[in-house]
DNA sequence: AGTTGTGAAGGTATTCACAGCG
DNA sequence: CGCTGTGAATACCTTCACAACT
């Protein structure tokens, strides 16, 4: 079941999750318009998405779609049911710190469990509600602790180095803020993340808009 | 003449000609299979999304493309070829402060030319490579300026509203940082950044894998 | 009424396979 | 000969339009 879902819909589909998790009114219903008005993606695609999972039970009234139970399913869909991932944040310099505080994990699938700095004094001194650890503690606590996803945030230099012991830890995906290209073995997962890429995807979409004719609203 | 780049050979595009920027070997041919080895996009399709831009100059040799013009070719496609677009950050808390020493703009076509917060305190005490300014100013240094995209890092609370101001003061491209998700008038480009988004993305893949025969190597 | 859900049509992007070039 | 470059074929995604449901 729900075997295929296309990339771009997957997307759609976390973001809106996060969308809905964000969503103040928690009861009222969510229509396909709303939605659209919110994300600018036409509600007929939005409709189409949310056909590719599979409810189970009914999701949707006259008046839309029940938040809680349409969270429900994308969450199941993704494999992201009640559990909750275990990431850890590597480099604690002040890109990777800046996510000790950061609030978006709250209502989300994953958690930060732990966070590795290769400067001791810096593990010492930085606050989290999650405990830090120098480096060299990485495999054991990535091992007992049981975490999957890493986010990636040493210099460019050592990032190459880290992801591949990150991977003998046996983390399996990896979100990559350095502004290195990674490689790794077939199966581990890399997301970049990257500043100058989304500058550059913006701007490339503005630039194709100019050469449009003004065909939306 | 290149009226029509597809989105997705337009992001490839982006993020390629960031790899060739931080490339060592600047003059050493890169061939498609080496591309495909580095970032897992077959070579079919960086061959078919490189035949979309128009080189005007002959780029490739026999044994693959020359980089340093492809990479020009890259940025004329998208119009960024001598000229570098100008940036803001607008929210120096932990996540914005983080790129006042962030390497990654060295080489690329995008520029920080300016840092906002509405924390005056924080703007005096914190160092970096272009000014920073008191939230109040924003108007006048984006016109004076001529600021075109603005990275926002402000509080989730504060995003929609802030969006609205850079709007407002004549930005037309937003990178958002925050898990807020903005709407904005039409026209107007945002790209959103979120950790929860590319592990929610990293987690579909990993999930979509384990469906899938391996017909990979 | 208003909204979802969906087969069918239309439009895009990817893959194939091989011609053409250095 | 290895590599690029590209029409043609395929696979994929989106849009449309309307039936079904509340």
């Amino acid at each position: 079941m729900s075997v295929n879902i296309p990339k771009p819909t997957a997307e759609r589909l976390s973001q809106l999750a996060r969308l809905l998790e964000q969503r103040k009114n928690k009861s009222m219903p969510i229509s396909s318009a709303e939605i659209e008005q919110l994300t600018g993606w036409p509600s007929n695609t939005i409709r189409k998405d949310i056909s590719t999972l599979d409810t189970g039970t009914q999701i949707s009234t006259s008046s839309g779609y029940d938040p809680a139970k349409l969270l429900e399913a994308i969450r199941k869909t993704f494999g992201l049911s009640n559990m909750a991932f275990k990431c850890c944040i590597v480099g604690l310099g002040r890109l990777g710190s800046a996510f000790l505080d950061y609030g978006g994990f709250q209502e989300s699938s994953f958690t930060l469990v732990a966070g590795f700095d290769s400067n001791v004094n810096r593990v010492e001194i930085l606050k989290a509600d999650f405990p830090l650890y120098p480096t060299f503690k990485m495999k054991e606590v990535i091992a007992r602790v049981g975490i999957t996803y890493a986010i990636l945030c040493v210099p460019p230099a050592q990032a190459q180095a880290t992801a591949e012991k990150l991977v003998e830890c046996g983390i399996i995906g990896i979100v990559n803020f350095t502004p290195s290209i990674l490689s790794v073995l077939p199966g581990i997962e890399v997301e970049n993340v990257s500043v100058i890429d989304a500058l550059g995807a913006l701007n490339a979409r503005l630039a194709a808009n100019k050469t449009k004719t003004r065909s939306e609203l």
